[in-house]
DNA sequence: CATGAATGAGAGTTCATTCAT
DNA sequence: AATGAATGAACTCTCATTCAT
């Protein structure tokens, strides 16, 4: 990769980082192109140079984060650890994620109103391979005897779904730090699974 | 109440209705005020007579989705059962209005980003009021001895979040009955509680 | 019709012919929406209540012309007289139209430029229509003996050519006036043909 | 003229040749200078070391091929043949240049929707001193009784306006070879003349 | 010389809102 | 009470043009 290449790639990630910004402050659809590009001191034409639209660019966004996401929860799973551990230490990643990145995290819930038929079945093949991590997890735990549960998609379900929530009510001013939280959140839906 | 009072009250539940219907099929931002008269074979310029604004339809939809959940789970807390049992029904009632009014429910999560400072409050206010039932039962549990838990809050946002999620994933055409669905999820969250 | 619908039909009418008016002066790929809306005191944002978009309106704008153009020509066809009168007098037709509409008859050239594929056929066949018409009247000149020619597709396009090109140089400033034009255009086309 | 000079004028026609043939593909309207420039394998910006703006390119392009069509033109005018052979040479040059070059030929018919009043002058005079040279030829040949014809300009619009039109229908796949349209053409529009 | 990058004006389009009838 | 019609602001996107490097 020449200097050029490298430059833009980086500008292209600063743009990406600047609509994180803007969609977790307005949520997507208040989030304009002009927006994105002021926070960047931009113009809207210029977000064009980079990303050919809208849309393409929110989902380089949702991309980005998720494969993230995705890198983290797998080195997570190659570790040798139980699978108590494991899971404890998913929850505890993917509510620092959801914690973040939380307008984004969003997109995740509900791509088929924002995405054109480009884009939604790579979405939803990377959610449901980011999932089945979590059902990997439990599956192991289960099997290993570590974990007693029957319904083992409802529980990732209902363990997605408390994490991902967090974004609702979560604030840096609140009476426990993110760390406290995250160990509380990992201990208490692991005793569903025990 | 006037017979034409009564009338227009009416036509309003009419409307609310169908803006519900019209949302939960398109999600918000993608339902216009003319898809919404569409429904009732109305034009939109009538709908300005019973609504002052779409804000304001969308608050009193809102408001009247809540209110209805508000109801069922009062009732419920009234009853004469273990703590086990009310919060057992309270996550089947609150899966239920979330299966149904999917998208309204999502107004529920993020009012910031389409309520105006007019209407803030008061929904805030009401969602804290809702979920201020689940802590009272929660409460009223560990007071009892029927539930072991410290944070009973955050078992309450677990809780939460956990159903409000699932209507990311829900179909009528899933392996599993609504009611099934329910009682599991109702199994799972109160392991969590005991 | 009732009232209503009659007024709306005017209305769209209107707008064609301020279309017309407003691409006739500054060709179409000048002329926007806002300069068609100005020219009759509307927004633009009003001609979508009449139009979806900007191609269906020229297509319609297309559409009015090429069978306003049609029946007069398929009137001419019909006449009980020679073929010789016939030709005579559709190319006089053809001419007038020419010169009232140009830009408009303009989109009969290159359609391909201008709409998509969901209106290119219609106006093709429509136009393959309005030529086999002169290309009829030539066949029956031919076969009555009036007319000698081989080629005659050739001559149909030399005819065509010749009076949608009075376009480009026609003014009604000019030395001549449009029926005298019209005449020796007729006379002279003529001598082509037999 | 210096080395470097000689580079850039090279460098110009590579340009206008490259402009002619986006241009004939998709119409100056929808020819960006990003088309042209991606055509010859540069970057548009470099456009503008050569040319001061788009219509000084376009207007260099149309200058460039109507005088290559003087050239022509002028040099059969002074060839020692009858004005018959010439009017038929003349007309299938004409053919010939308006198949090649269709959409720079269409800049000859309305050059007022696409420049400014800063060319359009001089791309008026050069348009009439073109015609001129057919109004010269026609004038000898009837000066000579080889024609008879009353409307000389008449007769000459005809012409021009048959031969233009050529560009609306003709395709090398089609049933004569360009050499028999030329020949069929010249026959029968002499006709007209003779 | 050439380019990558940025700009800004303007286009088409959507939609909540208003209002005379 | 209801509607048809009109409006205007906001949005996405395009492209000729500029300019530092």
């Amino acid at each position: 990769m020449s200097l050029r290449e490298r430059k833009a790639a980086r500008k292209k990630e600063d743009i990406l980082r600047s609509a994180s910004l803007v969609i977790s402050r307005q949520g997507f659809h208040n989030a304009t192109m002009e927006d994105i590009a002021a926070e960047l001191l931009m113009t809207k034409g210029s977000l064009y140079y980079y990303f050919k639209n809208k849309e393409e660019l929110l989902y380089r966004c949702h991309d980005l984060i998720l494969s993230d996401a995705m890198d983290k929860l797998e080195s997570i799973y190659l570790e040798k650890i139980s699978s108590t551990e494991k899971i404890k230490k998913a929850i505890k990643v993917h509510l620092d994620i959801a914690i973040r990145e939380k307008e984004i995290f969003n997109l995740i819930v509900k791509p088929e109103q924002l995405f054109s038929e480009a884009h939604i079945e790579s979405i939803i093949s990377k959610r449901d391979k980011y999932s089945g991590i979590f059902d990997e997890i439990i599956n192991q735990g289960v099997e290993k005897g570590e974990f007693i549960i029957k319904q083992k998609k409802m529980a990732r379900m209902i363990i997605l779904g408390a994490t991902n929530w967090i974004q609702v009510w979560y604030s840096p001013e609140g009476d426990f730090s993110k760390e406290e939280i995250e160990e509380i959140y990992a201990e208490y839906l692991l005793k569903m699974l025990v």
